[in-house]
RNA sequence: GCGUCGGUGGUAGAGUGGUCAAUUACACUUGGCUGUAAACCAAGCGGCUUCGGCCUUCGGGGGUUCGAAUCCCUCCCGGCGCACCA
C-alpha cells in the first residue's frame, strides 16, 4: 500500500454514502480501488469565469476534501479555455475569451472562498489546482478530429439539453458539441483516476472516460454528485438567477438569515450535503421542533465558513432582530439634514427608485424600530431614529449638525 | 440564396391600429397570520410627479397615420422548408 493513503473502510463507507448519487462504472469496483490502498488522482472541473460560490456548490468539495484527507491526490482544474465555448449545460451560448490576468484574478478568487473546506496549504498533500488552456490550446485540428472520432452525433444528441432545444426550436450550436470533448481530453491530459462532478455533469464526465479508455486503455471513475434541490419541488435551492443562494463569502448574519429562511423541507437535505455532521446526528437533530434544527444548521454553516463565535453571535443578533424586534449590530447609517423627506433618504439609502419607496411607505413596510410605521409619502425626518423597512433592512438615520 | 414563421416586461406567454405601461401564470416585493418556514389571505410589481398628469418601453433604424407593440420599408438575430454544395 501507498504510504499516506488510508484504507478505512468505515470511512470510506462513510464517503461513498453520502451526496453521491451514482458512480461509474460500479460503486463497488469503485470501492475495492479504493480499499486497495492506491494513491488516485480525483479532479473536478470548475467554471473558470469567477462567480460568486455558493452552497450548492459546496457539496463536491466536502467531498473531494475527505478524499483528501484519505490521502488520494486532488486537482481543482479550472476551465479556463473550456470557457470560451461555455457549457451547454446552462443556457449561454457565446462567452468571450478572457485574458490570463482575468484568470488568474477568478482563481483568486474562487480558491479564498473555497479555501474554508479544501486545504491548500497541506504540507504533506495539498489540493493542486490547474488550469486546461496549458493542454487544450496546443490541441491542433488533427488531434481534434482524432479526439472526435471517437463520438458519433447521434451519441452527442441523446443529451436531454440538446433535445430539449431541439425540440422547441431553439438553435444547438455545433461548438457546443465540442465541450465534452474538451472536458473528455482532460481526464486524458491529466491521466486521472477519478473525476467528480454533479449529475449535470454526467454526460461530459462520460466524454472522458471513453476517451481514457481509448488512449490509455483505462478505467476512470465517475462520481457524480446530489445536486443541491428542494426535495418537495425538485427545484435547485441555490439559484443564481433567482438571487436567493447563500453564498459561502455571505457574512455571517446574511447566512444565519438566509438558512433560516429555507423551507423546512429542505433541512435534511442541506445538513447532508453541505455540512459534516454524521448522519447518524443529524436524524437526531431533525427530531427537534424544525425552527430548532434549522438553527442549528446555520450555526454550523457559518462556523465552516467563519467561526464558532460568529455563528453565535449571528444567531443572538438574528434572534435579537426577528424574535424581539430588535435592530441587528450593524445597520447601514445614513446623516440628512432635518426636513428631509423619507421619501429621497429611503430612495438613496437603499438604491430605490422612489416610487418604489413610495409603495413600501403606502403598504406600511417603513417604521420606526419598535414606533410607529411612516405613512405619510410626504413626512420629513425630524430626528434621529432607527427604521426598519420590510422585513430585513433596515436604516439608521442621525442628523447632520450644520443646518442645511 | 429563395420561401416561410417568429423576436413583447425576471421567465413563460397573450395582445395584431386607439379602451396598452401592455391579459394571464410563475417568480419577486410588501402587509396580515407565523417560527423572518410552509400554506393561506390581501396589495404591489418601468420611471418621475405639484397626484392632474407627464416621460420612456414591445429586436434596431426609418416610414404611414390625428394615433402603432400592432400596418409598410429596411437592417440585425433565430426556427423550419427548399435550393446550392466547388
Amino acid at each position: 500500500m501507498a504510504d499516506g493513503v488510508s484504507t478505512d473502510e468505515q470511512k470510506i463507507d462513510e464517503l461513498l454514502s453520502r451526496s453521491i448519487a451514482e458512480v461509474l462504472p460500479t460503486k463497488k469496483d469503485f470501492k475495492e480501488l479504493l480499499l486497495s490502498g492506491k494513491r488516485l488522482r480525483f479532479y473536478i472541473g470548475t467554471d473558470a469565469t469567477g462567480p460568486q460560490l455558493h452552497l450548492g456548490h459546496s457539496t463536491n468539495y466536502l467531498i473531494l476534501e475527505k478524499f483528501r484527507q484519505l490521502g488520494h491526490e486532488i486537482i481543482i482544474l479550472f476551465g479556463d479555455y473550456t470557457a470560451l465555448i461555455g457549457d451547454p449545460t446552462d443556457k449561454e451560448a457565446a462567452r468571450v475569451q478572457q485574458t490570463p490576468e482575468q484568470v488568474a484574478g477568478h482563481i483568486r478568487d474562487w480558491k479564498s472562498q473555497v479555501e474554508k473546506i479544501v486545504n491548500f496549504t497541506d504540507p504533506i498533500n495539498p489540493a493542486k489546482i490547474l488550469q486546461n488552456s496549458e493542454w487544450l490550446s496546443k490541441l491542433s485540428f488533427e488531434n481534434l478530429i482524432d479526439i472526435a472520432s471517437n463520438f458519433t452525433v447521434q451519441h452527442m444528441l441523446e443529451r436531454d439539453m440538446f433535445e430539449k432545444r431541439i425540440n422547441t426550436g431553439k438553435p444547438v450550436y455545433l461548438h457546443e458539441f465540442f465541450y465534452p470533448l474538451m472536458q473528455g481530453y482532460d481526464s486524458v491530459a491529466m491521466d486521472v483516476d477519478v473525476e467528480m462532478g454533479g449529475t449535470d455533469q454526467t454526460f461530459n464526465m462520460l466524454a472522458g472516460r471513453i476517451l481514457q479508455k481509448r488512449y490509455y486503455n483505462k478505467e476512470k471513475f465517475i462520481i457524480s454528485t446530489t445536486l443541491l434541490a428542494n426535495p418537495a419541488t425538485g427545484k435547485k435551492l441555490m439559484s443564481k438567477s433567482e438571487g436567493n443562494y447563500i453564498a459561502l463569502n455571505d457574512t455571517p448574519q446574511d447566512m444565519f438569515g438566509k438558512t433560516m429562511a429555507l423551507p423546512d423541507g429542505v433541512v435534511r437535505q442541506m445538513f447532508i450535503d453541505t455540512t459534516n455532521v454524521p448522519l447518524a446526528e443529524i436524524e437526531k437533530i431533525l427530531e427537534e421542533h424544525p425552527k430548532k434544527a434549522k438553527m442549528r444548521l446555520a450555526r454550523e454553516l457559518v462556523t465552516m465558513y467563519h467561526s464558532a463565535d460568529a455563528a453565535q453571535k449571528a444567531q443572538d443578533d438574528w434572534q435579537n432582530t426577528f424574535s424581539e424586534g430588535g435592530v441587528p449590530d450593524e445597520v447601514p447609517e445614513v446623516f440628512v439634514f432635518s426636513g428631509t423627506k423619507y421619501l429621497e433618504t429611503l430612495a438613496d439609502a437603499l438604491h430605490e427608485s422612489k416610487s418604489e419607496i413610495r409603495r413600501l411607505i403606502d403598504a406600511g413596510a417603513v417604521s420606526e424600530v419598535g414606533g410607529e410605521k411612516v405613512t405619510d409619502v410626504d413626512a420629513v425626518i425630524t430626528r434621529p431614529q432607527s427604521l426598519r423597512i420590510g422585513k430585513h433592512r433596515f436604516l439608521n438615520i442621525f442628523l447632520n449638525i450644520t443646518s442645511k
